[in-house]
DNA sequence: TTGTCATGTAGGAAAAATCCTACATATAGT
DNA sequence: ACTATATGTAGGATTTTTCCTACATGACAA
């Protein structure tokens, strides 16, 4: 629940990657996303239990498989914690086209 | 520069504080952002060299100050990698929405 | 029931991050 | 030149993360 645990999840490659599989190929088996990764199964297993506890991913037990799929929600706290520097962002641009505008007016072809 | 450096850097805590007051309170030097934090000087100093790398903020030498500003672009990086998710979670939202339509329409007041 | 398959967990080695104090550097003021 | 101030860097202790192999668990299949 805490954007803590989410921006730690993030920070890994693999489990960002791990994000990339289930978003673009939908909820798999741990053993199929294991298979993808240059790193001991287990390993991809202590990633996804980490992406758990940051609720990015949750689990459907189907026999003896679990399959894993993708939960974004934590992903939009994410985005809502990026809304104030997006709008600094956009000021910034905004002052730097004003700018360009300005020195577009001086430009009278002079020199 | 690549998204990975990003990624770390706000995984901290700290590092996410420096960035918040950078953006609310606007650029400080180094030893003014330091008086916030419950560490020392030296491991704020090293925070503020893990968001330099990453491209986070961007020191200009004043005197024998160095004043730290927000560079916000590494993180428009972030939204654009949100992206997709964003879309996912959309869909999501919206099959949400028309499953909640369907069962109004299903409910004819009976039982 | 016995064996097999999919998966998680324990324990530990190695690497990386975090934080400290001491020191180095560079600028400003006297 | 000397001192004080602002800051970064070195070196090291401690904690956390990452990854491994070995083992535990629980469901299916013969």
């Amino acid at each position: 629940m805490s954007a803590d645990h989410v921006f730690a999840a993030l920070a890994s490659p693999a489990r960002r990657e791990l994000l990339r599989l289930l978003l673009e190929e939908g909820g798999q088996p741990a053993g199929r996303l294991a298979e993808r990764f240059d790193m001991s199964r287990p390993s991809v297993s202590e990633h996804l239990k980490v992406l758990r506890d940051a609720g990015l991913v949750a689990e459907t037990r189907k026999g003896r498989e679990r399959l894993y799929r993708l939960e974004p929600a934590p992903l939009m706290e994410i985005r809502d914690w990026l809304g104030p520097y997006e709008r600094f962002w956009r000021e910034k641009l905004a002052a730097l086209s004003t700018l360009l505008d300005e020195m577009e007016d001086d430009d009278d072809g002079s020199r």
